[in-house]
DNA sequence: CTCTCTCGTTGCAAATTGAGCAACGCATGG
DNA sequence: CCATGCGTTGCTCAATTTGCAACGAGAGAG
């Protein structure tokens, strides 16, 4: 319904050049920078900086890109209205979460959704906390999962639930017995880190920065799988919410043993959205699925 | 930059016709319909009902129209805004006041506003009272001056000043030395009345409806000019605020007796806005134009 | 009842718009 | 100096949109 060229301006203005855009789109670059020009000419005003490396928008480009995105974002919100006059909830809900919410706490909820709303697509995207955020800063997502509280303009914490930082072993490591352990009481266990990319200190705090600076680690990756498998193969020790080994930890194949440490002890897990546009009406379902969800974990946990 | 069918849409949606609706749009009735036809098909639903005088809203429809309203109005800010990046106020304000402002107030205060603004095109549209409130409420006008309180849902009354109903005649006219006057003292002049559809008792309170239903008047019209006219050749009484006639009363060729009703004379005249759009910047700063206009006109009367 | 008016709709041809391809000019980095 | 990325342009062709004329359906008048 909507003219090509929203489309074309939000990801030129996204991926900072014409010939990319025009890959994503499946359109020749002739084609979308065609378009470009033609809007630049409307508005007599350029929309783009032309760098030798790319398209940067304007001071002008940038209310172009801001009215192509409300506009686009209304209109799927227009087409999940006009689906739900037909009684059925329908639409995409992006969800940006934490690698560790995609191993059995996410698919959970999600799976119990779908059964009530066939018609709903969701896409479950792991990323780094401080991605997260931005994701949803920049419409990427529609929902997010990280830890809280997330600092930002234009966010919003629905809901958030006591989500402490644990250490976790094997039963038959050293340190499995203990009741609670500082970071130093680990330093002399084998390690295995997340790959933080620098961002997670806003989250964990300086302490866990500077012990993961005097420590080396075994292995790190920035995927859980990865870890989980040496862990219970008994390579090491992870610092890690429960969330992402809920049945290792239920049948006894891993353990947790909570960290003493203020800040990590007190972390929590929030569901964030977006504050600065209405939601689609499958990504407010889901928001509230996805908040009784987590209302229930916690419970479940005490 | 917009599909055309956004325009279309909204044009056969507001005349209930797509031939009218094509006759405004120079376009053939048959380029509309197809536009029309194919969104339907792209949702999957009818968004108009076929009648066999016209074309009506469906529910759906009505989401659509929403949708397309909102998204133009927003394009039509963002080029506003874009002007104002290189330093000019441009666009379109449409204001609906009343006929009295006509006279003197608002050509007056767009004089000057045009004299610092001479990109903004001002639409100056007088109407009833309650077609004001409801003129802003369609999305026809981005400013309304009307007796206020103007009780409607989506409006604001951004200000408004006292602006109580006289009793206005010639100088040589027997009441005209009274300091102040009841409705029915006028009774046995002779009267001018404006033309109200009705509407107005929501304004005026049911003690004007029945005075003007107990006396006739000699002349009425919906035209300010036409009874301004006949009060200067002496014709009879109306009931008017001043701002119709500063420039009559200023030079004593008219004058003005307050009404000692109650609610006459607590009559105010508001400047009111839609509050569930956002203005573009040429309504932005028209708006405070006309707030200083009124404050100074308040401060003036005393 | 028929005649007439309005309405939305459709077939078809013309006009406009959009897309793809290949090539060009230009700046950058090895 | 060459290779590589960028945006841009001429050209051709396909897709979309438009206008014109005609059709069929429903409502109201005589």
């Amino acid at each position: 319904m909507h003219a090509a060229v929203l489309r074309y301006f939000e990801a030129v203005a996204e991926d900072g050049s014409i010939r990319r855009a025009s890959e994503r789109l499946h359109i020749s670059p002739s084609a979308v920078n065609r378009q470009i020009l033609k809007i630049e000419d409307y508005f007599g005003t350029p929309l783009f900086e032309r760098r030798p490396d790319g398209m940067r928008l304007t001071d002008a480009g940038r209310l172009v890109l801001r009215h192509a995105q409300a506009t686009l974002h209304d209109f799927t919100r227009l087409r999940g209205e006009i689906d739900q006059l037909r009684g059925i909830l329908s639409g995409v809900v992006t969800i940006a979460t934490l690698d560790s919410l995609t191993v059995h706490f996410l698919p959970d909820a999600a799976g119990r959704f779908i059964a009530d709303h066939p018609a709903v697509q969701i896409r479950i995207v792991a990323c780094d906390p401080m991605e997260i955020v931005h994701s949803l800063g920049q419409g990427n997502a529609d929902l997010g999962l990280t830890f809280s509280p997330a600092r930002q303009g234009g966010i919003t914490v629905v809901h958030d639930i006591p989500c402490p930082m644990h250490a976790i072993m094997r039963p038959d490591h050293a340190l499995a017995a203990r009741s609670a352990l500082t970071l130093e009481d680990c330093g002399a266990s084998r390690l295995l880190y997340q790959d933080s990319s620098s961002s997670m200190q806003a989250f964990f705090g300086p302490e866990m920065d500077a012990f993961k600076r005097a420590h080396e680690p075994a292995v790190v990756s920035n995927t859980l799988a990865a870890l989980k498998h040496l862990l219970l193969q008994g390579a090491g020790v992870a610092f890690y919410t429960r969330m992402g080994f809920t049945e290792e930890l239920a049948s006894g194949r891993l353990v947790a043993v909570p960290l003493k440490d203020e800040r990590l002890s007190r972390l929590r897990l929030g569901l964030i959205a977006p504050s600065d546009r209405r939601p689609t009406l499958a990504a407010e379902a889901m928001t509230e699925h996805l908040q009784e969800a987590l209302v229930r974990f916690a419970a479940a946990r005490g």
